[in-house]
RNA sequence: GGGCCGAUAGCUCAGUGGAUUAGAGCACUAGUCUUCGGAACUAGGUGUCGGGGGUUCGAAUCCCUCUCGGCCCGCCA
């Protein structure tokens, strides 16, 4: 599989081969910037030096040397100082793109790069017995869209939801509910009654030391399998993966799998054995196994007291991913903060022979803030959660659907309201890098012009609009198109922006890069609204013309629902 | 003390060596429209690319250094 714009950089590159002037490893193309007036160049400074030319001389020469073969994607070369510029031909790209986007449909843009290559993901992991926060949601989200750009991208993709469903403070949990009661509420509320169960506890703690033997008892037990205590610690799974599954199920999210921390506990004493065993980690004098490596800080693998630590169930988590789905590689989307953690169980896992080919990748993101860049935290009491941010976003949205789109019926109103809100959420999210911070900024969020997902899904309602009265006129029956009559400058620059989805696509999974794939939306969403101003379509000049740009219409649509789906974004018929 | 991340227009961000003017959005101003959806489109302008060195024919981009902000540095996750 290979599209117009792979096609038309190969053949630019046999179009200079063949001139026999450069050699074939000198050759490195470019996309030039949007102002310049070509689709690929050739910088030949490099070339030129080798070869002992001036760079405008062999720019020159190779351009008059070049002459495109009939039925060639290039359309003009020609020598702008010491660059050699490719223009696509205007005709044949829109048959060619067009033709590509009928094709694959919704797969447009797609590869098979990583055909036969599994990948692991390791994304949400949210908390047992705790709500789903703000700071949950920047995993979620960005773990999903990039699980889903590598199943694009051709990869086997293993999704799986890192539960924290164990450690020391799950004693404190059992012990608050044996002590007050299960909280009888459903949903996110049991969840906050079970937040408020554990604070109370700890308050209680600290004047009553014997509570403190209580949780410690109840941790004992539920490691060492207790009945009683395995049966609330099941309780309180099984409570919060339910009410994430609501917020999962609003937001596209899909696991393939849920092994929390506590899945690996019995593989823990031959993992600690086998770090000592390796060399990789040694007993200290106090008892605990720790590990020096790569000039990293050390770190614990085992307490003095015998009891394991998060970077125990990590190592046996990718032994086991790695024994289980034998994965090119494994990617944590995981915030920064824990950026020294990754080094050190990737340094470790390495160290041990685990790791043998394959690739280990931590995608650090930043925190969420207030508008003035304050952190949000359950301690300041300004902490938002998952669902109430949802309801609220969706809430917005729809007051302005009401305002804009009264006609509606109920519930497409509420069906927009909810893929315009929700959007809005995981837009936020997603269009720009994620190391930065972003902020919870209802003002921006729910912007419903620029750069915002609002703005990308109105688009494609307009593509929607244009293409549904044409399907109300006589059934439907268009002309047939003769797509080469798009040479608009409208039409041309929106065209060659949809031929550029296929390499937004990989760069975006190169670079674990969500907010490359909202870029492309969002480009082009701008590149259609000046179309859709400069060119009518429904009544154009000629009916060829009007078929023509007919498919150009619902080729944008293709392509910018296939990028939304990428996002997780719906894209809604109306709004 | 060591380490990681960030710093680009008033604000939020792209730009990870190349084309005499560093790009978008928001905000502000002025327009377009007998509308295929105005949740649109057009025009208008601001930048010591945090500072300073260096490499290069060429640096926001690579190297060094400093400043500021955030975060991390064995028995939490």
């Amino acid at each position: 599989m290979s599209y117009a714009l792979e096609r038309f950089s190969e053949e630019a590159r046999a179009a200079i081969a063949a001139t026999g002037m450069v050699p074939a490893e000198m050759i490195e193309l470019a996309t030039p910037k949007p102002n310049i007036p070509a689709d690929l160049a050739f910088p030949v400074f490099r070339a030129a030096r080798e070869l002992g030319v001036a760079p405008p001389r062999l720019a020159a020469d190779l351009a008059a040397a070049i002459s495109p073969g009939p039925g060639s994607l290039i359309g003009a070369v020609e020598a702008a100082g010491p660059f050699l510029n490719f223009s696509m031909h205007p005709e044949r790209i829109a048959e060619a793109v067009l033709g590509e986007i009928a094709a694959h449909g919704a797969a447009y843009g797609h590869h098979a790069d990583g055909a036969g290559k599994r990948v692991v993901v390791d994304y949400s992991a949210p908390n047992i017995a705790r709500r789903m926060h703000v700071g949950h949601i920047r995993s979620t989200i960005i773990g999903q869209t990039l699980v889903n750009i590598f199943r694009a991208l051709g990869y086997q993709v293993i999704g799986d939801n890192h539960l924290g469903d164990w450690g020391t403070q799950f004693g404190t949990v059992i012990a608050s509910i044996m002590r007050y009661g299960r909280p009888q509420a459903e949903g996110e509320a049991a969840m906050e009654q079970l937040e408020a169960l554990y604070a109370r506890y700890n308050n209680e703690m600290k004047e009553r030391s014997e509570l403190e033997d209580e949780a410690r008892r109840w941790s004992l037990a539920l490691e060492q399998g207790d009945p009683e205590a395995r049966a609330i610690w099941q309780w309180c799974v099984d409570l919060t993966l339910k009410a994430a599954q609501k917020n999962y199920d609003r937001l596209g999210i899909v696991f393939d799998h849920a092994y929390g921390e506590s899945f690996y506990e019995a593989m823990l004493p031959e993992v600690i054995a086998e770090t000592l065993h390796s060399e990789a980690a040694y007993r200290d004098a106090d008892g605990s196994v720790v590990a020096e490596l790569d000039k990293l800080p050390k770190f614990i693998i085992q307490r003095s007291d015998g009891g394991t630590v998060y970077m125990t169930r990590d190592i046996a988590t990718v032994k086991f991913r790695i024994s289980e789905f034998q994965p090119s590689k494994i990617v944590y989307v995981v915030d920064g903060r824990q950026e020294l953690h990754f080094r050190q169980l990737f340094a470790i896992v390495r160290a041990m022979g685990y790791a043998e080919g394959v690739e280990l990748v931590h995608i650090p993101f930043g925190i969420v803030t207030t508008p003035d860049g304050q952190p949000l935290s359950t301690r300041k009491g300004n902490m938002v959660y998952l669902e109430s941010l949802l309801d609220e976003a969706v809430a917005r949205a729809r007051a302005v659907v009401e305002r804009k789109n009264p006609e509606l019926d109920e519930a497409e109103k509420a069906a927009v309201a909810e893929a315009v809100g929700v959007g809005a959420v995981i837009y936020n999210d997603l269009y720009q890098d994620p190391r930065r911070n972003i902020s919870l900024d209802w003002e921006r969020m729910l912007a419903t012009e620029g750069n915002s997902a609002t703005y990308l899904q109105y688009s494609y309602a307009r593509c929607r609009s244009i293409l549904r009265r044409v399907e109300e006129e006589r059934g439907g029956a268009v002309a047939p198109a003769n797509l080469a009559l798009l040479t608009h400058p409208a039409e041309q620059r929106l065209l060659k922006h949809l031929a550029r989805l296929p390499e937004a696509l990989r760069e975006a999974g190169a670079r674990y890069a969500p907010f490359v794939i909202a870029e492309w939306c969002y480009t082009t969403a701008r590149e259609f609204g000046v179309f859709f101003e400069q060119c009518p379509v429904l009544k154009a000049d000629t009916p060829e013309l009007r078929a023509a740009r007919l498919a150009l219409v619902e080729a944008t649509g293709t392509a910018l629902k296939g990028g939304l789906a990428l996002l997780g974004i719906k894209a809604p018929e109306r709004m």
